[in-house]
DNA sequence: AACTATTCATAATG
DNA sequence: TCATTATGAATAGTT
């Protein structure tokens, strides 16, 4: 065809190249169509030319997904199984790790404690109670240190009160009330109560991990079975 | 060409049909590959005919899954990002939650306490003691029960060592050792020091969970930051 | 499947 | 890139 026959191999000459890519491309689209309608065929075409422009082609009534899900049917395999199925492993793995945090968690509370062995109880027991003395040491640390600040900003705030008495020409009388009676130790009292555990209103279940308490998917102290997937 | 031109729709006889299909494409195959050696271009075709028999061709240095990895990012879009993605959001929902529970394990070991506020502090220490309530309670039960178990084993050993003795025509003498000195309270010895809390030695991480202790990807009381993805 | 008459695709050219 | 055209390739209908 042509003025010629050619020989099939690489056209050199960049331009040539081109211009044949671009004839026979839709020469062979032409033909695509044809045969789609002709013989009622279902055709995928996906085509890349030397300079990494693209062109499909793709019979009406269905799309490129469609043809190429029925193709991987056809060949009875996933072009892409092995990505999906790495991702399914490592989301079962996730999900399995979830589960046995979540049995930690229960076990950590009190809960489930029938599977465990005598030696695990034991285990648990001190770990628990060596995680006990570190909260309430946290705590402590806490307090104190809450307290410290509001004690200075009392003692602030009173000398910036008798500052101003002073100012206004009143007379300077520690006696008379005032700021004196908490900045002795009032809220060293407020320490008191609340390192001295709780109430029973105050038994409500556990809640932390500030900022996203609702990733969890449940509540604390409430049932752990996340369903996912 | 052929003899006579004919019009381009479907060919209503089914053998007609199917000749048509397999002239046509073998010839667009032919064209494909001449294209992709005249023209340096990378050419992938799925063909359905209307008998379900499926034909493919690809450019040679490639395969259908390379054309379509490179189709997907040259149209900037995956075809199947739906299921992807959702799979993707799955996982790093997962992920939350597991750093989530994580997080809560550490706290619920007295690790990463800073994060907290005083409630929260409060709450934990209070949820902690009530869980530590319940490890005792429950260690207590299994000592017990275990206890009585013993006891039994040793009643039973006791009945059948005197039975094998007056078989044997031994005299039955009760003060002579034996048996006797373990099941009067041997036992509940064990017990007491099982009860007692750990030594030095025994201060070694908890470790539940059983069947699958690896699952955790960590030790417990160790890092808990499992990488994944 | 093979064969041909005919149409079509396209290489070379402007 | 577009139009023209000579030429070989593709193929519809037939055997």
């Amino acid at each position: 065809m042509g003025r010629g026959k050619i020989e099939i191999k690489r056209i050199e000459n960049a331009t040539n190249r081109q211009v044949t890519y671009s004839k026979r491309r839709s020469g062979i689209m032409k033909k695509a169509r044809e045969l789609t309608v002709l013989c009622d065929a279902q055709v995928a075409i996906i085509m890349f030319s030397s300079t990494g422009k693209y062109h499909e082609f793709c019979s009406t009534g269905t799309d490129i997904k469609g043809i190429f899900d029925r193709y991987q049917q056809a060949i009875g395999t996933s072009l892409w199984i092995e990505q999906y199925e790495n991702m399914q492993r490592t989301l079962n793995h996730l999900k399995d790790i979830n589960r046995n945090l979540r049995t930690e968690i229960r076990q950590r509370m009190g809960e489930d404690l029938d599977a465990l062995e005598f030696e695990e109880l034991r285990d648990l027991e001190q770990n628990v109670d060596a995680a006990l003395k570190e909260v309430r040491q946290r705590k402590y640390h806490v307090i104190t240190t809450q307290t410290e600040t509001y004690k200075k900003k009392v003692k602030h705030s009173q000398e910036a009160y008798k500052n101003l008495q002073q100012e206004l020409g009143f007379v300077d009388n520690p006696a008379a009330g005032g700021w004196d009676g908490v900045a002795a130790g009032g809220w060293d009292g407020v320490a008191a109560v609340a390192m001295g555990g709780g109430s029973a209103a105050d038994m409500y279940a556990f809640r932390v991990v500030p900022s996203q308490p609702n990733l969890h998917g449940m509540a604390y102290g409430g049932s752990h079975d996340l369903r996912l997937g």
